[in-house]
DNA sequence: TCGGGAACTAGCCTGATGGGCAGGCCGCGG
DNA sequence: CCGCGGCCTGCCCATCAGGCTAGTTCCCGA
C-alpha cells in the first residue's frame, strides 16, 4: 500500500457513537483530495464529537479494584504468571480477572483489552 | 429516499493553519449530507489538527511498511491468524513480522509491544 | 439469618503464541 | 555478477492464553 508524497488530507474518525462515525466515513469516503485514516494511521486532522449527549458513555465501565491492578500490569506486557507473582495470587486466579476484564472492555485478548482501555482513557499507556 | 431523524452533519473546521482549514472547507462544502457550521454554531462534530503532515519526526523506529500494517492490526488485538487474513498472506509470515516488531520494539510479547508502539507515538490508539 | 456478589483457588482442555531453523523470490547497489 | 535486505513460506516445539466448570472464603445488605 503506498500513500505517501501524496498532497491528501488525511481524516480521522474519532467519535464514539458508532452510526455517527459511519454516516461521516461513507460520505467523506467519496470526496477526492482526502481520505480516512486506517485505524491506528497518524491522520492529519481529526473529527471528533461536538454534542454531549453520547460523549463518553462507555467510559464508566466499572471495574473492580483488583482488576485494575490487574489491568495495569497487563499493560505492562505482564503475562499472568507475572500478574500471579506481583500481585501474590495464583495464576488461576490472575486467569480470573484478566477473563473479567476481557468480558467488561468487550475485547479478544488481552492486547486488544489494553488498547480498548487505552482509549477510554480508563489507563494512561 | 431517507426521512433518518438525522438532517444535516453539521461541522466546525477548528483548525489554525488557514491553507489547510481553506482546503477542508472547499472539499466538504460540496458534500451533500453535511454542512459548515456557521462561525458560533453549535456544530455536531469538530475537524480539529491532529498533527503536521511532515511533523512525524524521527520519532519512527525503523519499521518496514509490512512491519507498520501488522502493528496496526495487532493493536486492534487481531491474533496471527486474523493479520494473515486480512494482510492476505500466511500465518507464518504473520508471526515473521510480529517477531520482528517485538525485537525492534524490544517487547516480550505482542501486548507489551502494543504499548510501546503507542507510548513511542509509533500507533494511534 | 440468609442470599449474593467480590475475591480467590483449582483442574482440564484446545487453540494461540513465540522462538528457532531452513529456505525461496525480488529489487537495489556495489 | 553477486551480495544484501525486505518479504514470504514451511515445520517443530515449549509455553501461554483463554474458556470451561466448580469450589472456597469474606462481607454487605435484605
Amino acid at each position: 500500500m503506498n500513500e505517501e508524497a501524496s498532497p491528501v488530507i488525511v481524516v480521522a474518525i474519532e467519535i464514539a457513537d458508532p452510526v455517527l462515525a459511519d454516516r461521516l466515513a461513507s460520505l467523506l469516503g467519496v470526496v477526492s483530495g482526502l481520505r480516512l485514516a486506517a485505524p491506528g494511521e497518524a491522520a492529519t486532522v481529526a473529527l471528533i464529537s461536538r454534542d454531549a449527549p453520547m460523549a463518553v458513555d462507555a467510559s464508566d465501565i466499572d471495574l473492580t479494584p483488583r482488576e485494575r491492578d490487574v489491568l495495569v500490569l497487563m499493560a505492562e506486557g505482564a503475562s499472568n504468571k507475572a500478574i500471579a507473582r506481583q500481585l501474590g495470587i495464583s495464576v488461576h486466579t490472575a486467569k480470573f480477572h484478566v477473563a473479567s476484564l476481557l468480558d467488561k472492555l468487550d475485547a479478544t485478548g488481552r492486547t486488544d483489552a489494553v488498547a480498548h482501555a487505552a482509549r477510554l482513557g480508563v489507563i494512561n499507556l
